[in-house]
DNA sequence: ATGGTCCTCCAATCATCTTTGGAATACTGT
DNA sequence: ACAGTATTCCAAAGATGATTGGAGGACCAT
C-alpha cells in the first residue's frame, strides 16, 4: 500500500477516462449521445465517420464505461452512462471555452457570432411574462424525448414554412441541443431576416436537464 | 459556417482538454499543482518523473492552457490555470471512481479500505460539538498556504513523535490533499494502533476549497 | 436453413504520443 | 565575463492510437 506501483496504477485508471475525452470524434459522438440513445448507424452518419471507425470509437467509450449498450433485434442503441457523464462533459467543454482562445474561434467560425442570446433564467422570465414564445428547433423526435415547458415544436427544417403560425408581436426565443448547436443559431437568422424579434437560449435542452430545470415530455 | 469542417475543428479544439487528461503522469501533476505551485524540479521528484519527462508533460498542460507558470529567478512555477481546472480534474476522477470498477480496486491497492471516513459536513458538526480534533497531516508548507479553519499542523511525518501533544479523550480526524491522497490514511492506522479513535475526511483540502468552505491562512 | 441487416472483431498501415539524453537557453551570483 | 543552476528544445526510438476493408457473429423474417 501506498508505494508507487499503486498510485501510478491508480492514476493510470483516472486516465482511461482522459483518454475517452482525448478525440474530437469521440466528443461528438457523446455530444449525439446527450441528447438520447442513437444506434452505430445513425451515429456514423451523424459524425461523417466510416461505420467501422464509428464503432471503434464507441468500444473506446464503452470500456471506459462512459457509455452503456442495449440491443433491440439486430439494432445496438448506444447512451450515455449517467448524467455525471454528461456533466464532466459539459465542464470540459466550459473549460476549454474559457481557457483557449482557438476554441472561440473554432466557435465562432462553426456558430456565427451575430445572434443574441439569453440566460436560462432570462427565457424563464420572458416565458411567465408572456413577452416571448419558445421554440424547438431540434428535430421532432429529440422534442418529443424532453423539452423545456412550453415551448413548440418547430424543427429547422420547418420553420421557413411555418413562420405564419408564430405570433408577429411576440420575441421569439429558440433553443436546441446544447451551447453548440448551430440549430438555434440558424433559426435566430431565418427569423431575423423575415423581420421577427428573435433571441437564443445561450446553451440547449442538455444544460437545461443538467440544471435540474423542469423538462416536459 | 455550420459546415463539417469547422465543427470537426470545433470538437477537436475541446479534444486538447481531454489531450491533456489522458495521461497518468500528468493526471498526477495537475493533482500536486491542485496543492499550490510547484517547480518543474520538485513536480519530477514528487512524481518520479525524469526531469525532461516531466517538463514534457507540463508543456502539453501548458499548451491546454489548463495550466500557467511564473519565473522567479532562475525557477519556474507551474500552477493551475484556475479552480474550473481543479473542478474538472476533480469530476474526471469521480466520474473514473464511480463507472469504472478497476478505478476501486486500484484505490483500495494504493490507500487501503481499513480506514473510517466522515463527509465534510460530519467533519463540522464533530469540531463545532467540540468532540474531535482536527489535524492537517501535510506538509507544513501546505497547510500554511491555507487550511480548514481550526485544524492543526500535525505533518505525518512528525505524527508519531507528538502523539503526546494530542488529546487522548477526544476523536482525531486527520485530513490531507484530496479524496485520492494517502497521507490521511497512514495517519489514522498510526492513531488506531497507538489507541487513538481515529478519523479522516472523506476527500481533503482541495474538495473543501471548490466546495468553497471557509480556509484559514 | 437462407438471405439480409447491423454491428464487432481482426490485421495492417499510418499517425501521434512518450521517453530519453544531449545541447541550448535563461537567469543568478561572483 | 564566468561558472552554476533550472528549465526547455531537439532528435531518435519505442509505444500507443486511429483508420480501413474484409471476415465473422448475432439477430430477424421468410
Amino acid at each position: 500500500m501506498g508505494d508507487r506501483d499503486a498510485k501510478t496504477a491508480l492514476f493510470d485508471q483516472f486516465a482511461r477516462v482522459g483518454k475517452a475525452l482525448a478525440s474530437g470524434k469521440r466528443l461528438e459522438l457523446l455530444d449525439l449521445l446527450a441528447q438520447g440513445e442513437r444506434t452505430v448507424d445513425a451515429l456514423a452518419k451523424s459524425a461523417e465517420l466510416g461505420l467501422t471507425t464509428a464503432s471503434a470509437h464507441l468500444q473506446t467509450l464503452k470500456q471506459a464505461n462512459l457509455v452503456v449498450t442495449r440491443r433491440e433485434g439486430t439494432k445496438i442503441f448506444y447512451r450515455l452512462a449517467g448524467d455525471d457523464v454528461a456533466q464532466l462533459f459539459t465542464l470540459l467543454r466550459t473549460v476549454a471555452d474559457d481557457r483557449l482562445p482557438d476554441v472561440r474561434s473554432a466557435r465562432e467560425a462553426y456558430l456565427g457570432d451575430d445572434t443574441e442570446a439569453v440566460s436560462r433564467a432570462e427565457l424563464l422570465d420572458r416565458v411567465r411574462s408572456g413577452r416571448a414564445t419558445v421554440i424547438d428547433v431540434r428535430p421532432a423526435e429529440e422534442f418529443a424525448a424532453g423539452h423545456i415547458p412550453g415551448a413548440v415544436s418547430v424543427p429547422l427544417d420547418e420553420l421557413a414554412d411555418r413562420l405564419a403560425g408564430l405570433p408577429a408581436d411576440q420575441e421569439i426565443v429558440a433553443y436546441c441541443r446544447g451551447a453548440y448547436c448551430v440549430l438555434s443559431h440558424e433559426a435566430v437568422r431565418l427569423l431575423t431576416a423575415h423581420g421577427r424579434t428573435a433571441l437564443r437560449l445561450a446553451d440547449g435542452m442538455l444544460e437545461w436537464r443538467l440544471a435540474e430545470l423542469p423538462v416536459a415530455v
